[in-house]
DNA sequence: TGGGAGCGTGCAGCGCTTGCACACGTTCTC
DNA sequence: GAGAACGTGTGCAAGCGCTGCACGCTCCCA
């Protein structure tokens, strides 16, 4: 039967996966009559197709996915890049890019940008040559202060397709999936406002994130329209990550303030922590609204209301969007798919 | 000049990646002298290389990774398959395998089980079948109870190295990643114990983790050697994922009990919020202690004692040791890394 | 006896690497 | 000054595993 190659140095014996030509070796004929047989093709008489069937599934024959990418020049993989991975929104939206590809047999290659540009950049280099046949990503932070997506549009000009998520840029052409971040923002204002909230701040990031842009647009919206003053003192810009309070205790001791949109659940979490510890009752005194759904709000004290994001459907649409292109010849005709953005009612706001 | 092939539909100019072919061509030398020039071998002349790296250069040019991988037999990807991914401990174990891997040249494919055995064992063998070098994954929850590690042990048989992490079984051989549970947990009660508590319950896990049965051991040796009773009906199993609170509250208004051990994140924060609602003080009164380091530990009020399990190390570890042997021939000897835990101390322990 | 079926083979090629052969020019030797 | 010996630069071909086209062969029937 077979004759395993077994290198001399190993301990207990390899059954390494056969291959097409090993077994038309052992059956005396040809290469290209295995792959036919195995493909069940009309071209094969049903005796030679049972015979090296039957040989195929004894030794666990499974056709070697690198030869097929390359012969096919479709590697049925997928590039996810985002910008963090221990973060529960992207984890979500993940999960739903994962699920869907799988049921449409695409497996996931994932590059976390760490929100830098150069790390971005290079995970786009590396999987682009070949490893991927498209690409589902989010703008790293540098990416969208430096605003260059050279490396985006290099991309596109090979015929890749990418679909860009959450943190997207019109400077690149391609299909989008977003959130209508401004109008939920403003739903929420308004719903604040409809408790009897007057004072209403913004607990927003540094930078230039389109989602905080968006979520700051909404709320100043929000407030106009609902006939009250704009008044940037009660906007607080946050730095993403830093573990300094001062400032958050700050703002809320020296501002009047009844009611807080958070842009992130963290930024709401910690500040209704300092609330609390001044002495503010959530949510009689103060209310509070952030964003993502996640653990967090769900088992914070006070329950925080929250606006859901959706991930796993926004995941889902990218990669719905993306693997649609790559099986179609779409020619341009990007889509921008809006995921609609619901709030949760839970024990930081007045009901 | 290089003569790009524009499929007639195409709207845009696509500028496709450049092969050594067309180089060849352009610059009429053969495939295999740009190939060499490229690698700057000293068969080939200086004007020459100096012509083809210019002209490469200029077009962009990558190797293309598909191809390498097929002749090398090296694909320069692991896979990983966990569980869950919107899960703190893993997000973070997994960051860990993506930066080191990262650094060692290698790109990571991520599929996750859901913690179905079926899905377990149908993403292996897709990627099994040449698309990574070898695999990083904890196992199933239905895998270890079904106790079947016949896919595992058959990818072994292959040659594809592997290494568990956290979730292992004795019944693979293989590296292994894991975390001294049973010690951490001995510590974990130890402590309590020396701060006066007696009465100390363990909520675990229903069904058949090797690390919850590890923690339940160190929770009942650290009993037993400080001369306490264990005491059968203080240990309460839940099932994974519920959101049915009575069993929870039933246990805690039927014992008499001042110190709770639990085996996640997620269950100490739920006990101890059913815990204050039963109107009683957290941690004069009853004291907690969690797994897991995750956001929601540092955030819950009070702020919860637990036990850091250091994914980011586990993870970076776990890819060291499937790299090393990736790369060199190991031959068996295969290792078990423990991982050290810490208790980190807030305000759900008393001081 | 020409031409389908019916079955099967061979070759080329996907993009890349690499050992070896070969062509050519220079230098050496008698 | 002719032939051997050598060095330099380049190309050929095989091969990684697989597919698909273009054929070839053998029957058999009209």
């Amino acid at each position: 039967m077979l004759l395993f190659v077994i290198p001399p140095n190993t301990i207990f014996q390899l059954k390494k996966r056969v291959t097409l030509k090993q077994i038309a070796k052992e059956l005396e004929v040809s290469v290209s009559t295995v792959s036919k047989a195995l493909k069940n093709s009309e071209e094969i008489s049903k005796d030679t197709k049972e015979k090296i069937q039957a040989f195929a599934k004894l030794y666990n024959y499974r056709p070697n996915n690198i030869a097929l990418s390359l012969k096919n020049k479709k590697t049925k993989n997928i590039g996810v890049i985002i910008p963090d991975i221990v973060h529960h929104f992207f984890t979500t939206v993940f999960r739903g890019i994962e699920h869907y590809a799988g049921e449409r047999g695409y497996n996931v290659m994932i590059c976390v940008s760490d929100e830098s540009f150069e790390k971005e950049v290079l995970n786009m280099e590396l999987l682009a040559n070949g490893s991927i046949d498209g690409f589902i990503m989010s703008l790293s932070a540098e990416t969208q202060e430096k605003n260059d997506y050279t490396h985006l549009n290099e991309v596109l000009e090979q015929g890749i397709p990418l679909v860009l998520f959450d943190r997207v840029s019109d400077e690149v052409l391609c299909d989008k999936v977003i959130l209508n971040d401004a109008e939920i923002a403003y739903e929420a204002v308004e719903y604040m406002i409809q408790t009897g909230k007057r004072n209403i701040a913004l607990i927003t990031t540094e930078g230039y994130f389109n989602v905080s842009f968006d979520r700051a647009k909404g709320y100043q919206t929000a407030i106009q329209k609902n006939g009250l003053d704009y008044n940037g003192a009660l906007v607080l810009s946050l730095p993403y990550k830093s573990e300094d309070e001062s400032p958050i205790w700050n703002f809320f001791e020296n501002n009047e303030i009844d009611a807080v949109l958070c842009v992130n659940e963290i930024f709401a979490i910690k500040c209704m922590d300092v609330v609390q510890r001044q002495g503010k009752k959530v949510p009689e005194d103060i209310s509070f609204i952030g964003f993502t759904n996640g653990i967090l709000s769900r088992y914070s004290t006070p329950r925080l209301s929250t606006v859901a994001q959706h991930g796993e459907l926004m995941g889902e649409t990218a990669a719905k969007l993306l693997i649609d292109r790559i099986e179609n010849d779409l020619e341009g005709n990007y889509k921008t798919e809006v995921i609609s953005a619901t709030l949760i009612h839970r024990e930081s706001t007045i009901n």
